[in-house]
DNA sequence: CTGAAAGCGCTTACAG
DNA sequence: CTGAAAGCGCTTACAG
């Protein structure tokens, strides 16, 4: 967990003020306003609510109270009356990946806009399927009203119990469950994309770092598409069989050394932190990028990728992080009416400084 | 908001099976298994707290009969029966960061560890004091237990009101209210661990990008450190003013002309990013680092760096992230006895491939 | 070991 | 426009 030696030393500590600043009081209740405002508790409920009418002077009486006691409505006791948590759930996988930061902020931002509000639990990482059905179940047990999931081990099987509960968009994940509303990306054509930007470049023999889908579905589907395109346009692909999730270096090396021989003059990546460990051992082992070898990578997120200069194709999340929420709002009105769809939007390919015309032939 | 021109597309749309597969069924009430397994509600609440002793042969009753109903408890009425929901929130500032995509995930593994339930909520970064505080409410609305706060903007002013209701520990933030808790970074100590790596290289003329702290604190107080510390030891500082939280080019640009001036060796940065885009600057203008200039950042979070190989110090997240939870757990037990502190760990430096001696004196 | 009942903090017809 | 009362789904003394 905490592989940081300085975290054991003694962190420097401050003591300041005093103990508890105040007596450690109980939360004031609706009726501590109605009471403050001698109304009963159902009219603090209507000034709250903003629906029925209620006078002026009554309304600034409850308004006052509520100020003064520093009221805040309990929402559980509010959506156990009305049977509504108001609340929407975002499951998500892995805040450390910057693309799941992005989508994270993203349906946030959108959720708030369209007034939906999200709160969002993640899967303790170990244990990964059982602690993302105990994530499931600490949103289901909050009663949200609509679950968003973004993050790949949970089955449909244990999502389909609460499908007829819940509405529920899958987003950002290729493989969706016919049950569930799904929202993600075009992964087949950011292969594609990728795959006709080397051929663009006039490259004729191209690696291509291939995931294993036990791996993960989605760069292994980015990667056969990127052969497939290739070879259908008559091209050599050098498939490099990957099979950890971790960034093995073994890879880059074995590329590395087609690169030298003389076999390829391009290679293509899942991700693109898997190009940017090829690109970081290409060049400590003397090879030019793109004199000697083209890169392009896939993601187009971090934002470190800039600067590298690295080419790749910059997956869409803000238009599906956007649909998704639309999605779930039409979902959340009209439950019944709207059938169910897997759309996958395309991204667009980041042209950059890894990229270049095949070398000669080398005699 | 989505800047992508893709996103206007039209997506690709896969209609899917059928409509909703089930009939939408309300979701099933411990009264519902109650009375499938033949108890009293009592005894259903007793076999799920687990804590008195119910007969072998009703608890199995019970269980299958939750099973059976795909049962999941509802926490809004269980904490509005024991006054407790058994949730801490976070309030986080912006995911798409790396460091707080870590430290998220950080305090997610701890408090599991721990038990605590953490829901986050994100306030929409638009117009930012007002969302923090919606935010706020939300998760107060929710009666989390208690609640980390990781975000800058919330002024004390806003918290106090709920402190004596509910523990507070503040998360990596420098600054911190004398009635909250905080666990955070020990900034000045890193910029003179920045300033000291510098030194130790032989440099004497350093630039050094200072933040504003109207812009950010933390930049701020690890630049004046930085600065402090060189002067300290007899070196030259030549201050560089940053007025915008972005990343601005023209930082960049004068700093490389101070290079080729010769008029300074080094340059330390209060982020890495702000390094970065210097590095990118610097070799595009045909500077050698370090053969020209040394270079230094300070975070050490994104994934990328280890790549390009950033002389940087590391904040210690994951440390603080423990300590935070740590804390936590102990207000949640004996809220008034623990004295209010503000704790600050020191991360460690990470030599790196931008540093070298200062070249030589050009004639 | 088990059940009846009160109560948690709200909302919402139903009557005024 | 406003209040009394029932009910949302649980837990927990209090009695058996």
């Amino acid at each position: 967990m905490n592989d940081n030696p300085a975290a054991i030393e003694r962190p420097t500590a401050y003591p300041t003020a005093a103990e508890s600043p105040k007596v450690v009081g109980q939360t004031p209740t609706m009726d501590d306003v109605a009471r403050s405002a001698s109304v009963s508790r159902a009219t603090v409920s209507r000034v709250l609510a903003g629906t029925a009418r209620v006078s002026d002077s009554t309304q600034d009486r409850v308004l006052r109270a509520i100020k003064d006691l520093g009221y805040v409505p309990n929402r559980m006791a509010q959506s156990l009356a009305t049977r509504s948590s108001g609340l929407v759930g975002l499951l998500l996988r892995d805040p450390r990946k910057a693309a799941y930061g992005l989508l994270h902020s993203e349906l946030q931002q959108v959720s708030d806009r369209e007034n939906l509000q999200l709160i969002t639990v993640v899967p303790s990482s170990s244990e990964a399927s059982s602690a993302e059905k105990r994530a499931l179940q600490r949103l289901l047990g909050l009663r949200v009203d609509g679950l968003f999931v973004a993050t790949g081990v949970i089955g449909p099987e244990d999502l389909a119990p609460f499908l007829s509960v819940v509405p529920v968009v899958s987003v950002g994940r290729p493989e969706a469950h016919d049950g569930v509303y799904g929202v993600s990306y075009d992964e087949v054509a950011h292969g594609q994309m990728a795959a006709d930007l080397l051929l663009r470049h006039g490259h004729r023999d191209i690696a291509v770092l291939a995931t294993a889908s036990s791996v993960s579905v989605p760069e292994s589907m980015r990667a056969e598409a990127i052969m497939a395109r290739l070879l259908e346009r008559g091209a050599t692909v050098h498939p490099v069989r990957a099979t950890t999730f971790g960034i093995g270096a073994e890879h880059s090396h074995r590329i590395a050394d087609m690169v030298r021989e003389g076999t390829i003059t391009a290679v293509a990546f899942p991700t693109d932190d898997r190009a940017l460990d090829f690109l970081t051992i290409a060049r400590k082992s003397g090879l030019q990028v793109p004199a000697d070898v083209s890169v392009i990578g896939m993601d187009g997120i971090s934002p470190a990728m800039g600067m590298i200069g690295l080419a790749t194709v910059r997956i869409p999340i803000e238009a599906v992080a956007d649909r998704a929420v639309t999605v779930m709002g039409d979902l959340l009105e009209h439950r019944e009416s709207l059938p169910i769809r897997h759309e996958r939007f395309r991204g667009h390919v980041v042209d950059g400084a890894t990229l270049g015309p095949p070398p000669r032939k080398r005699s």
